[in-house]
DNA sequence: CGGGGAATTGAATACGTTCAAAGGCCGTGG
DNA sequence: CCACGGCCTTTGAACGTATTCAATTCCCCG
C-alpha cells in the first residue's frame, strides 16, 4: 500500500484515476447550471478540487465541526466510530460518492472518515452551498434531492444488513451492495479490488476475521464467487442473490 | 388488542391522550410562523388532523406513490418490509416521531407502516409542503432540520444495533433506544408499555423470539429490568448501558 | 531471499437456534 | 362468575453455527 502512494505521488496529478465527474454523486451540485443566460458554476467558484490522502489519513474527525461535503474522486474510505475495545467500522465509502452530510443535524461528523488506500476527494464547504442554494430553487432542489437519495440507500442498507441472521447472508449482501454501488458509477460490477481489509468487513458486518474468512473460502468453493486476496470475482449473481436471502427487489 | 380499539371507539376523540403538540417532531412545521406581521399556520391549512387506525391497519404500504408526511400523535406503528417467508420489521415508530419521510427520494414508501395498536396520526400532504416551503424560508429550514435529524438519528440507530454482535447487547441497546425516545418527548422513559409483541422485536433485533424470552428473563433476574409481559421497567440504567456495551456517548 | 503483517485453517468451546412442550393471559361462552 | 379455548410467551433439551485461541500459510515489501 505504502508503495501506491509512493507511486501516486511521483505520478503527475492527471495520472491519477479520478472517477468521471458526471459519474460523481456530487456532480448535480457542482456542474454548471444556466441562470438567467448565464453559466454559473459552484464548483469553479467554491469547490475544492482533488485534495490528496493516503491511507489512513482522516478526512474529518468523529465529533469535530461539520463545515464541509465531501466528494471521494479517487480511491475509497472508511466511516468509524471509536470505541473502548478499538473501533466500530459503520460504512464505506466508494469513489463517486459523497460524505459528510450525517454531519449536517448535530453540526458535528457523528463519525471518523479515514482513507482505504491513496485517494482524492472535493471539498464543498456547507457555508457556500447554503448560501448559493438560497438563491438558486435548482441547487436547493439538487441538493434535497441527494440528502433525500442517501437517506434511502442508509435505510436499504439497514434492511439489508441488520436483520440477515446469518454470517453467510450478510457477506453475500455486502458483497451485492458493494457491486450494485460500483455499478450505480458504470465501474465493472462484476471484478473489482476491496479496497478495505478483512478485519474491516468483519468490524462492519458484526462478524469475526475468522468467520469471514471462512465464508470468503465457502462461496469461493460453491462457484459464486472467486476470491484471491482483496481481487473479487462475482462468478454466479443467481447463486449469490440466493445466498444473501434477499428479496429479488432489493437487488436491481 | 380488540377490546382495546372497542373501547377507544367508543370513547369521545377527546379522551384519546394525544401527545402534545409542542412535543411532536412535526411541530416545527406545522405550528403557527408569523410571516411579515402576519401569523401563518400551515396545520390550520393543510394538516389532516388526527386520523384514527386501529390495530393492524395499514398507514401505507410498500411500493406505494409518496404523497405524504405522517406524525403519530397517539399509539405507535411498525415499519415492515415484505418478504418470501414473512415479514422483516425495520423499525417503529413512537407517538410524536414523524413517518414516510423516507419515501421521498424514490417517490414511494420503501416500507408499510402498521398500526401496533389503536393510534392516530397527523397527515401532512407533500405537494403543501413543497409549495409553501419555497415561499416560506424558515419552514423550510424546519424541514430540512427535521429530516437531517431523522438521518442522523437512523445513523445512531445503525451503529447501536447493527455492530452489536451478541443478543444480549442488542435488547439492551433496543431498550436505552426505546427510553431515549420517550425521554425525548417528556414521556415517563423508565417504566413504560412495549406496544409491540415479542415476534415484532425478535425480528427486528434478527433473534428468535424464544432467544429474546430468554434474554428478558435474564435482564429480570440480573435486576436491570422489571418485566411482566409488556410492561417494562428500568430499574438499573448503569447495568443496562454495560450490558448492551455502547460506548457511553451514545447513550446520552 | 527473508521478515512481518494479513489471511487462512484447525479444534474446542460458547452461544443462539430449533423443535417440542408447558404455562399464562385474555376474551368468549356457558 | 367461572370455565374453556386460543394465542402469545416462556421454558427445556439437542443441535448447529459462529467464536475463540492457536498454529500455519500467504503475500507484500524491503
Amino acid at each position: 500500500m505504502q508503495k501506491k502512494i509512493t507511486t501516486d505521488r511521483n505520478r503527475k496529478a492527471s495520472k491519477t484515476e479520478h472517477i468521471a465527474c458526471e459519474n460523481c454523486d456530487l456532480f448535480p451540485l457542482c456542474n454548471p447550471i444556466d441562470i438567467g443566460g448565464r453559466e454559473f458554476s459552484l464548483a469553479d467558484e467554491f469547490v475544492e478540487r482533488r485534495t490528496p490522502l493516503q491511507a489512513g489519513d482522516y478526512l474529518f474527525q468523529e465529533g469535530a465541526e461539520f463545515t464541509a461535503l465531501y466528494a471521494v474522486t479517487s480511491g475509497s474510505l472508511k466511516l468509524i466510530n471509536r470505541t473502548e475495545d478499538g473501533e466500530l467500522v459503520v460504512g464505506f465509502v466508494l469513489a463517486g460518492e459523497t460524505v459528510g452530510q450525517t454531519g449536517i443535524y448535530p453540526k458535528q461528523y457523528p463519525c471518523s472518515a479515514v482513507a482505504l488506500e491513496s485517494s482524492h476527494v472535493c471539498e464543498l464547504p456547507y457555508a457556500n452551498l447554503t448560501d448559493t442554494a438560497t438563491q438558486v430553487p435548482v441547487l436547493l432542489a439538487n441538493f434535497q434531492q441527494m440528502l433525500h437519495k442517501e437517506n434511502f440507500d442508509l435505510h436499504r442498507q439497514f434492511a439489508m444488513l441488520m436483520a440477515r441472521k446469518n454470517a453467510e447472508q450478510r457477506l453475500a449482501a455486502f458483497l451485492l451492495n458493494l457491486s450494485m454501488r460500483l455499478t450505480e458509477r458504470g465501474a465493472n460490477s462484476s471484478e473489482f479490488q476491496l479496497p478495505m481489509s478483512r478485519d474491516d468487513i468483519a468490524n462492519f458486518l458484526g462478524l469475526r476475521k475468522e468467520t469471514l474468512s471462512r465464508l470468503f473460502t465457502k462461496l469461493h468453493q460453491s462457484g459464486a464467487i472467486a476470491v484471491r486476496g482483496k481481487h473479487i470475482r462475482l462468478l454466479d449473481m443467481n447463486e449469490l442473490k440466493n445466498a444473501s436471502g434477499l428479496p429479488q427487489r432489493n437487488l436491481s
